[in-house]
DNA sequence: CGCAATCATGTTACCGTTATCGTGTCCGGC
DNA sequence: GCCGGACACGATAACGGTAACATGATTGCG
């Protein structure tokens, strides 16, 4: 194609001289903006595809004010939470022309704070971010954006511009009392001992406060630092029950160490659902192969993703109240005693 | 802190008016650059946090021509090969200002074209991208561009700039040399029915071409299309091996169908490693917790992801003849018999 | 046939930041 | 007291596009 390896980056100006229109010209054939004749737009198409030429969004954002970029925010990668909600973002941002750009937080607020600043300082269009907890920092600087945002996962607080998720609190109570239900009585908790993992404390509380008012308390708990593993359900699942052998019920705080846990329990030969039962969280699709399928609650992460790329998308307005709440979905499976 | 609410967006000048000093003054203060006193510093630190101000790299990056954004170009999110590589990548960058950003093309050529088109158009600072098959439009714009590209994952062909990863042939090869070893001969394999897969291609070439000098060929092969997950191992042994009963081998092309494959296999009874061996690939972390720990073979992917990342970043040179080749490690697991 | 509307293109003025160079001040040394 | 250099800062001109308006050519229509 062409043979001189151009040194200098290519610019408008050399589609426009190899084309011999004006740039102008040449920037409206490449963003189908505008009218241009048949012919002039055959010419520039041949020229900058000859030349090997690419825009410069850079530029192009800068003249034009305008940004197709979507700053998405989340805790982790690990979790196989986020792929999910990525999913439904890149599927509904897909025919917007926008996209998504993606920030790693780890769960530390200070991260979050440099994460936010560093997406802002491209001027996104818009930003969706995991959780209802953030800095101060973190609001004023979304606050003043004046863009929409989005906090996803989570609608148990009051949103900096709008929310899309599940309530956890209520997550766990629905859980409590499918457990409850099903004649459960001695039930213990696994999970993470992170302080900054809101939602999933909020199950807990959800969860601890519908046992209450059975007049039921935890019997157990137990927590862990860092990741989720199977490994890390195992080992828990066997601490947990050698200090109480006599727990009927394990919820775990998400589905990869209860999935841990219940293959430990089934190697341990426990009569599961009889005389043991398990519940995670956040009907991941790990769960489908596994010899026993793990009872839990459908987080909707497909659902969340996709309503809040349409939100920032425009192609919907944001809900009167500022809060879209979609419903946990309890999935029976087969770890709990069905009645 | 700010009580009115900025309708146009905060620039330079404002922080510049704000505390008294010229514009590029602020500038040098916002980036450490240059000889500013102590006492200016301060106050232009001071007005740009009171007034919120966050710099725009859109201008920043059109006026330094230079944009710290390294672009990560993958196939795919759903397995878990990627976060590894990612977390490698992030690792190795997060000291020097660059970022990286992600574009998936889901094992699509036109696709890899388009995310790579569009990631050009930001003028990242380095280009990472997996594999080595590319349209010939992708390495025309890869080499006009004018920086540095590592293709990371596979070593078997020619890399545009340099590549950095693992030989699959090998990795296949070698699999095939420790089941001989072991002494399995009816050996069946399972993979995705991907074209575009051309690492899971090579490995089973390099598996095929190794049975065959020891005068063996495949007994049985199953291919399926879609992503991979435990169901899908499930579905697909059951399929093989009621098809061809007396297989003592199944290689599987990742982890996850092999895992999947490893449930079926347990719950019928069938006696692993004794007359009946699984083997999957990538050595994921998921495998640490299941029943059994499935055979299969390490590709190194965060060691992949760091130095591909230590390359684009300059902190290391470019190798000689454009290659860093890892050593795939096979990791024994259970489910081979072990000599 | 004349005039306005439409089409196809060009001109000009930014967009918000940084590179480069220039200017004024202060200081020490001889 | 003069000079050279370090220091602290400012003025100006890009950077590569696009919005908005201007222009010339063509067309439609009464």
């Amino acid at each position: 194609m062409n043979m001189k390896r151009p040194r200098r980056p290519l610019t408008l100006r050399d589609v426009s001289e190899a084309s011999g229109v004006s740039e102008m010209t040449v920037s409206r054939v490449l963003r189908n903006r505008g009218d241009v004749s048949a012919a002039t737009r055959e010419k520039v198409l041949t020229a900058a595809r000859t030349l090997g030429y690419v825009p410069n969004k850079i530029a192009g954002g800068l003249a034009s004010q305008r940004v197709n970029l979507v700053a998405v925010v989340i805790p982790s990668l690990s979790n196989m939470v986020f792929p999910d909600v990525l999913g439904g973002i890149s599927a509904e941002l897909d025919d917007t022309g926008l996209q998504p750009v993606v920030g790693v937080t780890n769960y530390s607020p200070p991260r979050e704070d440099a994460v936010l600043y560093d997406m802002l300082s491209w001027r996104p269009s818009g930003v969706i971010l995991a959780g209802l907890e953030h800095n101060k920092a973190a609001r004023a600087m979304l606050e003043n954006a004046g863009l929409p945002v989005v906090e996803i996962m989570d609608v148990d607080g009051t949103p900096i511009d709008c929310a899309v998720g599940i309530s956890h609190k209520r997550a766990g109570a629905e859980m409590a009392e499918e457990i409850l239900n099903a004649g459960y009585r001695r039930i213990g908790f696994i999970g993470t001992h992170m302080p900054e993992d809101h939602r999933a404390r909020k199950r807990l509380a959800g969860f601890e406060a519908r046992l209450g008012e059975a007049g039921i308390a935890l019997a157990a708990r137990e927590f862990y630092q860092g990741g989720s593993s199977l490994l890390k359900g195992r080992e828990l699942t066997e601490r947990i029950l050698s200090r109480e052998p006599d727990l009927d019920f394990l919820y775990y705080s998400n589905d990869m160490i209860g999935a841990g846990g219940l293959m430990w329990c089934m190697e341990q030969g426990y009569d599961i659902p009889g005389k043991l039962g398990l519940a995670g969280f956040n009907g991941v699709e790990l769960l489908d192969g596994l010899p026993m399928r793990l009872t839990t609650t459908d987080a909707r992460r497909i659902d969340i993703g996709r309503r809040a790329a349409r939100i920032v998308a425009g192609k919907e307005p944001k809900p009167e109240d500022g809060v879209v709440a979609f419903a946990p979905t309890f999935l029976p499976g087969d770890t709990i005693r069905s009645r």
